[in-house]
DNA sequence: GGATAAAGTGTATAAATATACTGAAGAATT
DNA sequence: AATTCTTCAGTATATTTATACACTTTATCC
């Protein structure tokens, strides 16, 4: 089993079961004849960026990443990697250039990642408007999207 | 100071701060002159479903509840405790049935939500209609919803 | 008011999680 | 092919987080 085999499974398990802590991922998966340890689990969750959170009820439950899906994040970090070229701040706004052409599918993505310091999002052709909330949401935001390149 | 006003200062600090263990919630709170321990930011982490999020830049960070909002979740414990009547779900379809006149406002909150198992949500009287992914997802927010009664 | 219950917190410690260190296995380089 | 580099994962342990227990404070009831 790759590592990345084992990330998808991952993946799926903390979806379809009620995950309490990383040693029931060690059993969930000893159950399929995958032997890892409690610390592989640790870098997993580290890398997948899944949560152990406090549950409704008052236990605890590992989840998927908070904030902005995994898939969304894949795309949204290749798409930057290939088109993008500058990103500002004004305000509240942020201003990201793009290769020509590429600037919807990329508000397309922003939009997807739901990011909560956003407010709304317009494009044009190689131009991504982002409107957040106040100035501090821009900055945030700006980081944010800075960190796929 | 009372634990609800900590509870304040604590959602304010984590989005303002990078806080990346508990023991700097109690450093944080120090530094204003309140005195709490570690034990107790663990009990509030656990009441207001704050979660350590490992971050894109490979560390780790407290961040609010990943998928719902406090305010959110607050208001709509108690509409549905308020108004509920009942829920089903056929395929990828919930329905929840409410009081008369209550629907609007529950439809409005679980948009609010913004759970990721949902696809759209309309509402008319007494009747709310959630149209999620899939059959699985459908069950899994049948389930979140029955929680908050 | 006094009694009783409920909520809140600290201390100490158990439980859970992250990581330094190490070695194995494969990929890349010469 | 030998050498070096990189990735991965286990072991042992340090670090972090959760909680049992005890005590204090606050609310509730009579």
């Amino acid at each position: 089993m790759k590592k990345n085999e084992r990330h998808h499974l991952l993946r799926k398990l903390v979806q379809e079961d009620v995950i309490k802590k990383q040693e029931d991922f060690v059993d969930k998966l000893h159950e399929r004849g995958i032997e890892v340890t409690q610390a592989t689990i640790s870098r997993d969750m580290k890398e997948l960026q899944l949560v152990k959170a406090p549950a409704q009820n008052g236990g605890y439950r590992y989840n998927l990443p908070p904030e902005i899906d995994y898939d969304v994040s894949q795309k949204l970090s290749r798409l930057m990697k290939d088109a993008f070229v500058s990103i500002d701040t004004q305000r509240e706004f942020v201003l990201i250039r793009t290769l020509p052409g590429n600037a919807f599918a990329l508000a397309a993505l922003i939009e997807a990642a739901r990011y909560k310091e956003m407010f709304g999002c317009i494009s044009g052709d190689d131009t991504v408007l982002v409107i957040s909330r106040d100035e501090k949401s821009a900055q945030r935001l700006q980081k944010k999207i800075i960190s796929f390149i």
